[in-house]
DNA sequence: ACTGGTTCTAGTACTTACTTATAAAACTAG
DNA sequence: CTAGTTTTATAAGTAAGTACTAGAACCAGT
C-alpha cells in the first residue's frame, strides 16, 4: 500500500510542479498533506531542483529565445550572398511553424524566408517591399529544409525587381517575384 | 564631484544589470568597485528589485509570453468575422516589428496579418496559401495601428479569392489579392 | 580651520527557501 | 513480533538577500 502511495504521490508531485513551477516545498507539502521532509526527499529521488532553481532555469530559457527571435533581421539562414545579384539562404520547418492540426507550415514562414532575402541581395542601405507576386505551390510540411535562391533581374531608379524560389529536397514549392523600394 | 559620481555609477548600475541580469550585489560591488552596502543602497533608490525577484519576474514574463505566442494561430487580433465572407483584425506595430535602423515595419509582419486574416476568413477546415498578389503602398512606422479587412470576393471549387485592404489612422497602406485553397 | 551635509562603508540581526545529515517514529509485510 | 521501508523531526549550514544603526570620508562654505 505505501510503495503505491509514494509513486503515486510522486506522480501528483511531478504534475503539480508541471503545472505551478513556483510552488515552495512547503506550499506543496500541504497541497500533498506530507510533511515537508517528505517532499524534499521526493524531490532528491525524482532529481527535481529547488524552486529557485527551476525558476532561473526557466529565466535562462526564456532569454536565449527572446534572443533568437530578436536576432532574426533576417529569417532563415544566409549561405551565399552577391550584393546586387544573386543569394541563397536555408530555413528548417520547426514545429512552431506549422499548423498544429494538419502540420503544414503557415505560409507566413516561406514568405518571410523570401522577402528577408530579397531585401539582403539588393545593394541598398535601406528598402521596402513595394510589391509581392507569390505563388505556392505545393504544402509544406514540418522537418522539410527549403532552400530559397534570390536573383535580381532588374534595376530602374530605386526599385529592384527580384525573383525568389523556395525548393525542398523534390520540388519548387513557391516562388515570388518582389518589388523592392529603396529609402532615398 | 561625488555626485555626479553617484549618479553615473547607479547610470552604470542600470545598465549592468539590464545587460546581465543574473548579478549578485556582491559581483556587481566587485564591478563598480565600491561596497556590497552601496549597491544595495542604490537598488533601493533605484526601485530595482533583488535578484531573485528579477529572476522570477522574467520567469513569469516568459510563461504568459509562450503562452500568447503559441496562442498565435492568428497574426493581429481578430475583432469581426463573417464565416465565407469578410473579416477584420489590427494589429500594433511594436519595436520588435521594425528594422532598428530605419525604424520601419519588416514586410513580412503585415503579410503574415492579411494572410492569416484570408486563412481565417474563408469557411473551410484546412487551407494553405496558393497565390498573392501583394502591394505596399507606404511605409510603416513603429506605433501604427494597421486594420486589415478582408472580403472574399469569389469561390470556385476548393479555391477561394480573399482582396485584404490594410489601413493605418490615415490612409491605405498595404493590399493583398490572395487565393487560398482548401484541402479536401 | 572648523562645521555640516552628503555619500559611502561596516556591522548586526533577521528572513526565505533551501541542503545535508542524523535520528526517531510509524507503518507494513513476512 | 521483528526487520525493512517510509515518513517525520531536529539541528546545523548556505546564499542572497532586507532592515536598521552607526561610524568614516569627503567636500563645500564660511
Amino acid at each position: 500500500m505505501a510503495r503505491i502511495q509514494k509513486k503515486q504521490r510522486q506522480q501528483q508531485l511531478v504534475e503539480k510542479i508541471k503545472s505551478s513551477p513556483f510552488l515552495t516545498d512547503e506550499e506543496l507539502a500541504r497541497l500533498l498533506d506530507v510533511s515537508i521532509q517528505t517532499i524534499r526527499l521526493d524531490r532528491l529521488e525524482l532529481g527535481i531542483p529547488e524552486l529557485r532553481e527551476r525558476t532561473k532555469q526557466m529565466a535562462e530559457d526564456a532569454q536565449t529565445k527572446v534572443k533568437s527571435i530578436s536576432k532574426g533581421e533576417v529569417v532563415g539562414e544566409l549561405i551565399d550572398l552577391e550584393l546586387g545579384k544573386s543569394g541563397i539562404s536555408i530555413m528548417n520547418i520547426t514545429p512552431e511553424m506549422v499548423f498544429e492540426r494538419t502540420q503544414v507550415a503557415r505560409g507566413h514562414y516561406v514568405f518571410s524566408q523570401a522577402n528577408s532575402l530579397a531585401l539582403a541581395v539588393i545593394d541598398a542601405p535601406a528598402a521596402v517591399t513595394g510589391v509581392a507576386n507569390i505563388k505556392y505551390k505545393t504544402p509544406i510540411r514540418v522537418g522539410e529544409k527549403l532552400v530559397a535562391k534570390a536573383e535580381v533581374v532588374k534595376q530602374r531608379g530605386n526599385k529592384y525587381f527580384v525573383w525568389v524560389k523556395t525548393r525542398n529536397d523534390v520540388q519548387e514549392v513557391f516562388r515570388a517575384k518582389f518589388i523592392m523600394v529603396s529609402l532615398d
